[in-house]
DNA sequence: CCTGAAATTCTCTTCAC
DNA sequence: GTGAAGAGAATTTCAGG
């Protein structure tokens, strides 16, 4: 499905505050309200936009350590088997395979290095996994979900920015 | 501060639904919508939630491809210096420091391998870089911002789910 | 700390254009 | 796409537990 720019102002205003109201929205856009709640109504069917979300602080709930964790695989691992097993998991925030000599990589959050250990300990035990190697993170410089456009990214001669909302 | 099992309660149900009116969140945990609504202004007000985002399909914006890049940097470069430097990249949506061999990890989001391939490019010429890794996402398994209990998840006799939300 | 209600204001939603 | 109008929700305030 094809976006325009309105649309990307749209997205863009929701990302920044879920909560505005389709006149705000409309006000910033330069839409009526109307207008751009056919949009959103439209983007949500789409797929486009999958849902909103409150942006939650993890150390007020209490998470206040992550790590990033390589999985080396057995042979034959599937993807489907690593999904399953880590899903298990729910100090597993994000996880994918990757190409390189890990198979996947798992980005968990814990409460303190001790529970990042028990947690490593669970997958370790997994049958398909052979080994693990894990970092901690020491300081986290940059968090957005999304790709947004920053004050004056730097952006080449082969201006890639077009895609940025 | 405190977080009680109603304040989880409401921040479960505003993660997975930004927009529910404080009626329906009130129904969902068994409060009034004004009780509700008191204690969302006080997580707001803590910082425990810190805004509501729309939750946006990346690939409809353009960016179908993500990588991991570990960063090994010169000797005495500080975390800060990092930051400022992928800040200036709008395809870095994740970046941190971490413990082992890498000094830090990057999270890009780009339109195809060839995207991937000039933001690493850039990266690699900042001064302090002296060399990098590049793992390109294979599938993604798991995306959650945050650590919610999913369906019967697997926790060990120390339960740490005290936490979850 | 909660409830429930009332009054005001604002927002959503629909519809005609 | 706009603008208007009725339905519905948010907000604020209050008395009372």
């Amino acid at each position: 499905m094809e976006l325009d720019q309105l649309d990307r102002d749209i997205i863009r205003a929701l990302v920044e505050d879920a909560r505005a109201t389709y006149a705000e929205i409309g006000h910033r856009v330069g839409l009526s309200a109307s207008a751009v709640k056919r949009r959103v109504d439209r983007l949500r069917e789409t797929g486009a936009i999958t849902g909103f979300t409150a942006r939650v602080e993890p150390a007020a709930l209490g998470w206040t350590t992550e790590a990033y964790v390589e999985l080396f695989c057995a042979g034959k691992t599937s993807p489907s088997e690593i999904g399953v097993a880590v899903s298990r998991l729910p100090e597993v925030v994000s996880a994918c395979t990757i190409t390189g000599e890990a198979d996947a990589l798992l980005h968990i959050r814990a409460t303190d290095v001790r529970h990042v250990e028990k947690v490593i300990e669970r997958i370790a035990a997994e049958p398909f996994v052979v080994r693990t190697k894990s970092s901690i993170v020491l300081s986290r410089l940059i968090e957005t979900p999304l790709v947004t456009s920053r004050d004056e990214p730097f952006i080449g001669p082969h201006n890639e920015s077009a895609f940025i909302i």
